[in-house]
DNA sequence: CCCTGTGTGAACGCTTTGTGAACGAGCGGC
DNA sequence: GCCGCTCGTTCACAAAGCGTTCACACAGGG
């Protein structure tokens, strides 16, 4: 098996010691770019992110490690008691956690059934939504069985709007969310993608994307009606 | 929201007094036979299973759970240290699980995490009032069910008055906290965006916002009376 | 009856968004 | 290396939405 991604590096021993209790090899990494230079050729085949030392740290691998090209499964995160009421459930930065101080048993079921989830459960992804249904696996879109020709951005912003219907962003938070924590751009790009994804998705479809005057976007219905 | 499906009935104190305090309402069932006789007509929401007192009962219920005609989700299970290594991670018979003695938080993450990744999200955030309800997250308004259409400032003036039942704004109160704190427009204005609201809130419920000679509206029935 | 405060309808004008087009960086083919 | 393509970004202009203001009518209180 190839090593787990550890962070930080060293990690608190009771990691250390739960990890090589359990019997999983695993690398420590200090920083993003660690992740790419340390990375093994088959690529990782899970990570441990500790938050407790280091929180903004640590988030922001997360969400690095999210973003990129492959995005890295299964993710533990381990966090203190008090951080938990902080943990942003919305930007599906983990996977499971794990709240300090715990035994090595439960670290290691938690490996497992995390393994056990993403390993056997390969069906291919989806994100549905009416007749819109996105394949995280192959990067394509379709609507009513016809297939979307989406260009990267388009493919990342209506999946990000998709997977939150009904919700309000406003043009700063889908810049974040969806091009990056540090873009510095003009928030029109956004109409520009919203108009584009309206032309692709269709006449018929595009009031898919809902225009909030004075607030932002939002995809679909709202959730109560 | 429908109530949560608990097992057992009673379930352990830590655990309702988790769900409680989270605000998750719960119906504890015994036995499998409880699990249809006293679904919900929209169908159980979740459920929350203890595996400690009663193992195999436990696990049964779960079998039977995840069985049936519309596999239940999401499952999170209660069990002690001991049990630990003795799941059964192949079966998929839970989403997550919770290792005893655990604090509220962790279980109130954990829920927040599993309705999030099923994608029930977690209760929308909403402001009611009687039949008016609206919901934080989409910026839309509802009145009997039926939506409103509202513009961006007739939905905030709305919020603050309706987050605040029974109070009486000034007029200039009502600039500096809907419309900014550095406004320096007329107040007529507030008149006109209480005409409209009423105006979409229907005769019906027009009276909503009441007026006080002299002093500005208030929202609602005023308190003592 | 007068004065003050509020409801009402309409018009103005700023702000926000839609739209078409162009620019330029990145990249693969030749 | 050069060319041509794709695609993300930006800009300028048009159109629409909507907040604001004004004028006037009406109501309440002294």
């Amino acid at each position: 098996m190839e090593p787990l991604l550890v962070f930080p590096d060293p990690p608190p021993p009771v990691l250390s010691q739960g990890l090589d209790l359990g019997g999983y090899p695993w690398t420590g990494v200090g920083s993003e770019a660690d992740v790419e230079r340390l990375e093994p050729e088959e690529g990782w085949p899970g990570a441990v992110v500790v938050g407790v030392t280091d929180p903004d740290g640590a988030f922001a691998l997360c969400r690095a490690i999210r973003k990129g090209d492959i995005p890295l499964e299964p993710l533990l995160l381990v966090v203190s008691e008090e951080q938990l009421p902080s943990l942003d459930i919305r930007e599906d930065l983990f996977d499971d956690f794990c709240v300090l101080p715990f035994q090595a048993t439960e670290l290691d079921t938690r490996l497992k059934h995390l393994f056990h989830k993403t390993g056997r459960g390969t069906r291919p992804e989806l994100v549905e939504y009416g007749e819109l249904a996105l394949n995280l696996e192959t990067y394509q879109a379709a609507i009513e069985g016809r297939p979307l020709d989406l260009t990267y951005m388009e493919y990342e912003l209506l999946k990000f709007l998709a997977s939150h219907p009904g919700k309000v962003f406003t043009r700063e938070t889908l810049l974040s969310r969806v091009w990056g924590y540090e873009y510095y751009g003009g928030a029109r790009t956004v109409d520009v993608h919203v108009r584009r994804l309206r032309a692709k998705l269709g006449e018929e479809h595009a009031s898919l994307i809902q225009t909030v005057r004075s607030v932002g976007y939002r995809f679909g219905q709202s959730r109560w009606m």
